[in-house]
DNA sequence: CGTAACTTTGATTAGTATCAAAAATGGTGG
DNA sequence: CCACCATTTTTGATACTAATCAAAGTTACG
């Protein structure tokens, strides 16, 4: 339990990767201030619960979590992934409740911060409180977008949306043939993510695989055939609001190929 | 085309309304000197396409709009409803592009504002800020409810739910017994909102009303049996972060039941 | 009053859910 | 390092919800 002053060094640079900018000396100082935490939360672990006051937001460094909620037929639907080098609960510097359970699907390192002290951080400087708040309003944009892919596509193209949103945004994948991560979710919560059944889910990647669009060995996934992936999941990336760097090393990607 | 000078009190008396709380002197004036419009949209026109820069933002004085975007195939899925007295394209203030598009729905009368000036104005009056900012981030709240909505739930459950949130978001209606609105939306939209065919819809408010659970003259709706309604859905309120006013209105006319 | 949009109903089909059970994988302790 | 356990993945067979097709009835609107 230290205050950032702690570390500003790891702070610092963590937040860079997110928030694509340097950070100022007095911006830095006012962030060392906050009272945050490191801390590390096991698998199956509860970040926050649906109901509990707005306090916590967190920065991941690594692991991943899923927000997610149940239905009164006992299904834990996935409602986002946060991924490691994101924030998770920035919506409760704003909000007053929170509607959503988020949990730790695997062991996972945070810094936590309190949502009422970033806040007040993010109204004195405008600045990267405006990167946060664009952080926080992507989530509405994935959201609507998931939205789309649940309600409107079949089986094939939900399952190849959600390896292409995947794939851009785990840290150091770029939407080019050839990349390859490691599925952060089973087949169970990418039914639960895509509105689908875990059988037809596998379904879905064996017919990926069989048609070399993608390949599988073990749970990471290496994008074979890109161009075919997005085509199929009438994928297009605007609604993640990469910054210019990732958007350019696609491109680039593009170009090469 | 005028400053909202022209008009700071029906300005501050709309606002009042989303905000819940009275705008202090200095706040009135800055929101005065905003560039916004008066400005009427004929019905199925837009007020931004997708890929537009973000400039616009609005404040729906009357009308609806909805917020959609278009698969391959060619179907508009509807991913958001703005609604009389809410704002439309806050998240503008913040983001570097729009993902989908805006569209009018019935002819509308908005306040129209600059997304940049509306966000300096955020920055130096945190207490409207923070309202709406907290507006823009209601918007990930619903599109995450509607994401369990469409992905977990069945159809008639899916309709359900939506007459249950739209009745609690049309201003005036609580969701009480009796409670009665104008339905916004065809069955064709409520379709490309909860995900299923227009017939699928057709059938299943057929089914509520023969049921008695609500009534339905030309495109009003009635809530004869909120309660089995709601349970029906599987609808829990706490997503739509309404103010204390809403809140209370509604536990009172349970209270009453 | 006439036309276009929307709603309603019936019949058929397609796409997934569901059920069940085997195979593979990952983690744990002996 | 291996054996064992729980979890996950894979495959096949069947059931069912909602999509689709088609057409008549109704409403809204110029």
């Amino acid at each position: 339990m230290a205050d950032l002053d702690a570390d500003p060094a790891l702070c610092a640079s963590a937040l860079m990767k997110r928030l694509k900018r340097r950070l100022r000396a007095d911006e830095l100082a006012a962030f060392g201030r906050l009272h945050a935490t490191r801390r590390a939360l096991e698998a199956d672990t509860y970040l926050v619960h649906e109901g509990d006051p707005p306090t916590r937001c967190a920065y991941i460094l690594d692991g991943t979590l899923i927000e997610s909620k149940v239905t009164r037929a006992g299904d834990h639907r996935i409602i986002g992934v946060c991924l490691k080098n994101e924030f998770a609960g920035l919506s409760n510097m704003f909000l007053d409740a929170v509607d959503h359970d988020i949990r730790a699907l695997t062991a996972c390192v945070l810094i936590e911060l309190n949502a009422a002290q970033l806040r007040e951080f993010v109204e004195h400087y405008p600045d990267i409180g405006g990167a946060l708040i664009a952080d926080a309003l992507t989530a509405t944009s994935i959201a609507q977008d998931w939205l789309v892919n649940v309600g409107a596509r079949e089986a094939r193209a939900r399952v190849a949306h959600l390896l292409c949103e995947l794939s851009l945004r785990i840290e150091g994948t770029s939407l080019s043939d050839g990349g390859s991560y490691r599925l952060p979710l089973t087949q169970q919560q990418m039914g639960d993510v895509v509105g689908l059944h875990r059988v037809a889910v596998n379904r879905v990647l064996r017919s990926l695989v069989e048609e070399g669009i993608v390949r599988q060995s073990k749970n990471v996934i290496t994008l074979i055939d890109t161009r075919r992936l997005e085509e199929l999941a009438d994928f297009s990336a605007r609604y993640l609001h990469l910054g210019r760097s990732e958007r350019d090393r696609r491109a680039t990607a593009r170009a090469a190929a």
